[in-house]
DNA sequence: GATGAATGAGGGTTCATTCAT
DNA sequence: CATGAATGAACCCTCATTCAT
């Protein structure tokens, strides 16, 4: 008689593990990955350290499945952003401008991805060079069916400095107070004008 | 036997600091910052622990100044590239090529510079803006000063991408490994390319 | 729909502990009662964590039954080598001969005799002490009932000296490496040798 | 200028880890290995966490070094012993005695050696081996040298059934409630004539 | 000045046990 | 009856920092 009611357990389950990844989400967005401790994670979940130990294998568990659940996120919205247009430059200014936004509207998990996540474990480093890839492979794809269209360089380093451009202007923007900075959009075009016009 | 604070003794202090920031921007290039302990340091430096305390206020104090050391070096690289051309144009795109080159040279201290130093302390996050805003200043005087040159752009963020960009790239190039990369040489010719493009 | 108790649920009961038991034998045995976990034993039990704490109070519970078991095993086994025999030192030389091999053929069991039971907790110690207590009340009344073919010793301690002398070398025996050793009936004609010298 | 002082270091040194190690073994004597924790190791020391771990490597480490220690001493023990006379079964027997009184003497110790030091792990159980081969090697060496004194018997076996001898009925000794138990002397000359008989 | 032994707060993690389903 | 998710106390251990020598 293996019980019953596997539907409503197997949801609250899904749900407990979403609590702790939305916890963990902040909290390494706010603190960084050393300085948020185990515990805290457990407390913002309202659950307990055995819990916790259940839905990840530790520590480094839930900050690679928050990176790669933000890294779901950003490819669907620059995916999205991509096919508004059939026109490759407009293409990747959409794609561009529509990920500077996301992140500026989402910044614990833009801290997540451009602050954090780099110099801690290689397994960790692994999966932000996976996510990366598959941004630049998405950009290289695009340059690559319409190559007459763009300068002849070499696509995969000319997405990498894409990349880097957008996530350093970003980076500078969360940085600075609130008050000070221009509002998210205009900064968003400006950093896709300076990304299409070294591809055009 | 009142001692003299003789030169010498002024010497050997400047050297034996100096022993430790050099221990400490290998390690911290290494392995990071939270897996670099003030004993690895010490070890390295051939000396003690309580010595260190005398130089270095804690350990996030070395951490600063092996950046800011970093900081002063890669600005020297950079004005030196800077002043071998008069026309702004390669002088960016001197600039751009030898802090690539320099960074890909020293790849401990490169490390430091590009994974390690976001998302630590706020002082360490200040420290490092400090510098980037130098770079960016010396950009935007550049462009400023020709303007006519350039696109009538924000030169701010322009160069703040421009940072990124070749940050990214490095960083990317660092990770791989060394026998599957191309030559630094011709990626940071590439990388200038990018970006002065983007910049005219 | 009013279950009765029948025999067939009954005899599942009686299978389920059976099962428990011979997973924890086997993995007390292996690895010793700390490194056991509860998780594991329900595992191998292909059962669960619930189930195992209907039939057993703890986890020093199992322990103690697992004992308790392997105590009458080996009790029988000492009994029916013992009424091979009508004449004294053969009961005995027949009684060591057979314990030895009889724990030499089953090692896990072995090993939760040797050396798992003791410094564990009172109770347990208790256990193990109850079991001993019978195998020296066996040999006590055999010599006690020939007392004129004994030294004339005290027979509890002579019979204490007896178990460590047979647990011990089989304890050696058990640790060497398999290629190593003698064939287990050599050595256990040595130690009743060993033994029925001691006592005659 | 390597600072002066080095011989009073050393001796607070020593005495820092001789007062572990007594704690140590006392607490390990009293509650078995799992059940003594280090913060208890600490306390009884009056010292700390940190200088624990400058000592020793881990709660293994101690343990290990306390039954060395401990092996070292009834080395000692049973080779004076032994020294005491020239005719072998007189040596065999006093070595006998002499252990039996000096661990009866020594509890704490006693119980490390005889009930802990099993079932751990690989390396203490390792530890714990070498220890009664020194004994087994010196009983070997005995018998050996005076051959014909001897029964024809593997010595190494025999050696092996002495000490389980001696162990367990030392064992059943120290469980034992004080008040109910003959002495100590008592018992040992009785297990001596055991071990004795079965020699010669 | 220089040393390194000493400190102890706090980290990540495990697992025996319970109880809602 | 059976299940296994949930709990949280308690473990071992690290390391930045201090201070007697």
């Amino acid at each position: 008689m293996p019980y019953r009611t596997t539907e409503k357990m197997a949801a609250r389950k899904d749900a407990r593990r979403k609590s702790f990844l939305k916890a963990a989400t902040q909290l390494f967005g706010a603190h960084g990955y050393h300085d948020t401790t185990v515990p805290m994670i457990v407390a913002k979940a309202h659950s307990s350290t055995g819990s916790f130990y259940m839905y990840f294998r530790n520590k480094e568990d839930v900050f690679a499945a928050a990176l790669e659940a933000m890294g779901e996120r950003i490819l669907k919205v620059v995916q999205d952003a991509h096919s508004t247009s059939s026109e490759p430059l407009s293409q990747i200014r959409a794609a561009v401008e529509s990920l500077f936004l996301f992140l500026a509207a989402n910044p614990h998990e833009a801290r997540i991805m451009i602050v954090q996540s780099s110099g801690l474990s290689p397994r960790l480093e692994q999966v932000r060079r996976a996510i990366l890839a598959r941004h630049v492979d998405e950009l290289q794809k695009t340059m690559h069916s319409h190559r007459h269209d763009f300068t002849r360089t070499n696509h995969g380093i000319a997405a990498r400095c894409l990349v880097g451009a957008v996530f350093e202007s970003l980076y500078d923007w969360l940085e600075s107070p609130p008050s000070k900075r221009p509002p998210a959009a205009s900064v968003a075009r400006l950093v896709a004008d300076f990304n299409v016009r070294a591809l055009s």
